[in-house]
DNA sequence: GCCAACGTTGGC
DNA sequence: GCCAACGTTGGC
């Protein structure tokens, strides 16, 4: 078995919030509509049922980490690429050869108070940090175990 | 295979 | 709303 690794997944809160994974009925989320192949790729190669997730907001008023979630699947066809109604539709993506991948997400703890990106930038352990990286667009990105720790202390230090 | 144009992301 | 950075597209 792999050690477990450790991911940020970055959502506009306004789309979808670590409010509404908490409030999924069944428990998990869906974390579809990636169409970047970067990370596509981390989803569909590198994920692990038990990897920790760092859940990010952005594009928002205070952009920072809420909380924490882990993987409960393994990487499977996104459905939304096959549904023409769906924004994140891909005409040219093929049912015997899907193009796009998703994960589902369980919430684990949301912190008292989001991380903020701003108190992120004056943390040393995170000066590698992939989303921290000017001009960074991945909404998955793999993180450290020392990013993760520290991310965690700070977070909790709030 | 190059590269300009365009659309999107996301912090501020 | 602005703008920098990036990915994708498409003409050649």
């Amino acid at each position: 078995m792999a050690a477990r690794s450790y991911w940020l997944f970055k959502s506009e809160p306004d789309c979808y919030s670590f409010d509404d994974l908490l409030n999924e009925p069944s428990g998990r989320g869906h974390w579809d509509g990636v169409r970047n192949y970067q990370a596509r790729n981390f989803l569909r190669d590198r994920t692990s049922i038990g990897d920790g997730v760092l859940f990010y907001h952005s594009s928002c008023p205070e952009p920072g980490v809420v909380g924490i979630a882990k993987i409960v699947s393994e990487a499977y066809p996104d459905h939304t690429q096959f549904d023409p109604n769906s924004e994140a539709y891909d005409p040219k993506s093929k049912q015997d050869d899907p193009r796009w991948w998703m994960v589902d997400i369980a919430a684990e703890e949301k912190f008292l108070k989001i991380l903020p990106l701003a108190r992120m930038r004056q943390m040393p352990e995170l000066v590698s940090m992939i989303v921290l990286r000017k001009g960074n667009m991945l909404s998955v990105t793999p993180v450290t175990k020392k990013e993760w720790d520290a991310v965690i202390r700070e977070a909790k230090s709030l």
